[in-house]
DNA sequence: AAGGATTTGTTCGTATGTATT
DNA sequence: TAATACATACGAACAAATCCT
């Protein structure tokens, strides 16, 4: 007869307890045994309640120990770096940013050459299948792993430069294409979000419930010609970006 | 006994056979019944399986029709609109964008006064309560709700002007905001993601698993004096972002 | 147009497994 | 070791929406 379902209505309470404030981050979430007790419902009832807060990322279940409220202190990716930043508000930002401080470290770099893949062709002004060269990478703080980049450099461009080691140098894949001719001056970046795919999922730890940020850059070196396309996929919980601009 | 879980083995299958293009975008995804068949298990399981997709926003289930894969065509809002984008590849992008052609309708549209919420006090440069005026509103895409945004600007400085009416005329905000001296010439976005809240769920008509995209703008005329900030929140399995910078 | 079959959605109950406290 | 709490899986029944004959 409930119009609503029981699980919903469980969930909405719970729900309007964590975003009034009642329950804080950290916090435990009734058990499914007091929400079967408080609530009359039987164990899979109390469970799918539960179980919607986790899929809105809300709280964080773990066996035996229990459900808890979690926090959003996010890490700031700053897109553009020119220009500065005091000039533009010291202004807070809507979201309390977890700024600075803890630096990103690199894990797992592979560096190896390959034929480039269908999407990216159009991107690197080149034929599918013509090689590139891809710096993947995944990026930690404090230990817990935060995004995973790949980035893709024609061959014809960077074949025999540091760029195609591990090790870049001094001022990275950009000062190495600075030195080639081919310095990148223009850059587009794309955003997207979407739920990770199981391999994203375990690479990046990621929670249920905790969505993906895609971001493409694509940079351009003088003349238009194309240097790199850079492909990341970052935890959405850990992560805000920012890009400036003038009107 | 199973090391993996029985569910998680069937969402595994199925996910393979939609990510290997198999089962491509509007096919339908075995029935409750027919993985119940197939894998020689219970309802719940079956459903369990089904329900881990859904989450994904792999697929979309409809009772009495069945499961379908669903596709992503996304919508593509451009921060920067300055430069001329012929110059920097007309390079397709990774994603098929299922750009333009489609305008942007206005779809409950709200004006009014309010005290100045503190997330925003630091942004906007005033006290938190001091008054500010609030164009609330959502955006359609063939009748289809595809994002919200909300805009606060100071009384202090629209109070009067046509920004604090329904209709802005012509060139609408920036150029009210121009003719009162304080055109916008600066211009920050953060962007940050997660699954949408259930008010949220519902004004854009989301389904499980996609997650909304968070973008706030900030805007100051010359000499840093901030005259707006926009909230947006977007249906994340809609909308592609872009922006563009020099190096 | 009516009705039956199909399909997903909700809820109950029961049992057992596994990780944490 | 014992208690607690989440995780998996079974079975059964009914509801609600859709589809097809």
């Amino acid at each position: 007869m409930p119009e609503e379902p029981l699980h919903r209505q469980i969930a909405d309470d719970l729900r309007q307890r964590i975003l009034g404030g009642e329950l804080q981050a950290g916090d435990p979430v009734p058990s499914e045994n007091a929400l079967m007790a408080e609530y009359g419902v039987a164990q899979g009832t109390a469970r799918k309640a539960l179980g919607a807060l986790v899929a809105e990322g809300l709280t964080e279940a773990r066996r035996g120990s229990g459900t808890r409220v979690r926090g959003f202190r996010p890490i700031l990716r700053r897109g553009s770096r020119r220009l500065d930043r005091s000039v533009w508000g010291e202004g807070r930002s809507v979201w309390e940013v977890d700024l600075d401080g803890r630096p990103l470290e690199v894990d797992r770099l592979t560096v190896q050459e390959q034929p480039c893949p269908e999407r990216l062709a159009g991107a690197l002004g080149i034929a599918i299948g013509d090689p590139v060269w891809v710096r993947d990478r995944r990026y930690l703080v404090e230990g817990e792993p935060v995004m995973l980049a790949a980035s893709y450099h024609p061959a014809s461009i960077v074949a025999g430069s540091a760029i195609t080691r591990e090790d870049t140098g001094p001022g990275g894949a950009p000062a190495r294409l600075a030195e080639l001719g081919f310095a990148a001056v223009h850059y587009r970046e794309q955003a997207r979000t979407r739920m990770p795919l199981p391999g994203e999922a375990a690479a990046l730890e990621l929670g249920a419930g905790t969505p993906v940020m895609l971001v493409v850059r694509y940079g351009w070196a003088e003349g238009g010609v194309p240097v790199e396309v850079t492909e990341m996929t970052a935890d959405g919980s850990r992560y805000l970006m920012e890009w400036e601009f003038p009107a």
